[in-house]
DNA sequence: CGTCGTACCGAACGTTGTTCTATCGTATCG
DNA sequence: CGATACGATAGAACAACGTTCGGTACGACG
């Protein structure tokens, strides 16, 4: 038993992928780790092989991301198209937007990517379809459809990207929850002048402890109260 | 005149910087050149110093994004501030984001950065503050007003986020134009199958040299007008 | 004059995306 | 059956990045 590489028995063995192993397991990486996580290196680790064996997949590391946040968006879309659908397109409008936030709850590096190349053949482009069904049910102008599309979809990456931040070290660390990192946030702002933050004031026991679900349906509702008023019905 | 270092006449010299000199020339990098092209190396070369020396001013490139973002949030606040404010807080509501998203159109990389920190004592937290102050007028309860307000930001962030990408590389170049890239996905819409895309071919003629500042306006119109709503007036 | 704190900087470190080049295994073909 | 082509894999190297380390210049102060 020298130091030479034994070429017999456990010898380095060649790893064997496919699109889909690798798809699955960056966004195993994404979805443990956060975007940072998901390196050339690490995902080749997981994979058992080489760095370069996933460009021979994939291009580039954007390509990577857009492949894997449409394999993700997949799965988003069949649970939107299985919404039961009702006689209100509005209805079906805010439950089909609940639905996409909702995955973005629980895959937050979603937010950063999704919608950013509404690419042709792509799950996000289908997805805008759905969404801009509903509104031709609804008595407005091409222009008109256009922008409450528009307008839902950016209610959504609104609130996502407030929760697709990466959070701070010590929630990560676990030294600190999401509701004490708050809470602290709340506390400084308690101690700011009432004369200069008369607003900050009123709003900060809401700010406390808030539900990042609650704000979102707020924010939804609002543009749906008013696309409602539009359409005149 | 050997090949030692001369320590007379143009000898090397020492750069001398300033806070504000170092914030500004960032805000310069990111204006001319997005996110990217702001390294602490292009940043070392324009202030005629070290790399290192940035450090002294700044303890992370995430505090120096956060302090040029800060920086250029100052102009905005008192853009903001010198709007003349009129008897109905929706308008005035609209007008500052307005003018928010005025900023963020002139300076794209604004709108991944901005609001990431609504930090204690910092330009966004007093521009939440004034944009709060409106909902203060309206007849809403602390929790609505705290939804209204992450509303109206949202929508510009949903909206800023969409135009703060960087521009596919052949815009830069010069090859094409922002036009003939936003046709060129108009075209390629327009292949597709009406029976599968009905909503994507209503639309198509509208997304085909759109205005990045019409949609946030409509989509901004339309939360404010489910808000004028909720406040009964 | 010596010391201390401020301001500064070159060089190096570790990590990242990416490319180059070489290899293995298997099907195909003369 | 051997040669060849191609799909698939991988190690090593590269450039660029954020960051750290050690050290230098210099005015202020005792």
């Amino acid at each position: 038993m020298t130091g030479l590489q034994s070429r017999s028995g456990a010898g380095r063995r060649r790893a064997s992928h496919s699109m889909e192993s690798v798809l699955t397991e960056a966004v195993a990486l994404l979805d443990e780790a956060g975007a940072p996580a998901l390196t050339f290196r690490a995902l080749a680790q997981r994979l058992g092989g080489g760095v370069a064996s996933i460009y021979w997949y994939v291009a580039s590391k954007e390509e990577l991301l857009d492949r894997a946040t449409d394999h993700v968006m997949g799965a988003v879309l069949s649970d939107v198209e299985r919404l039961p659908g009702s006689d209100d397109p509005i209805d079906d409008l805010r439950a089909m937007a609940v639905t996409l936030f909702g995955a973005i709850v629980r895959r937050p590096w979603l937010g950063a990517y999704f919608m950013r190349n509404v690419d042709v053949q792509g799950n996000s482009l289908r997805l805008y379809e759905k969404l801009g069904r509903q509104t031709l049910r609804l008595n407005l102008t091409a222009h008109q459809r256009f922008h409450a599309v528009s307008a839902v979809v950016g209610v959504v990456v609104g609130s996502a990207v407030d929760m697709g931040q990466e959070p701070p070290q010590e929630i990560l660390d676990g030294a600190a929850t999401r509701e004490e990192f708050l809470g602290r946030f709340a506390e400084a702002w308690r101690e700011l002048d009432p004369e200069d933050f008369p607003f900050v004031h009123e709003i900060v026991d809401e700010f406390d402890g808030h539900d990042d679900v609650d704000q979102f349906r707020s924010a939804l509702d609002l543009t749906l109260a008013g696309l409602r008023l539009q359409a005149g019905a």
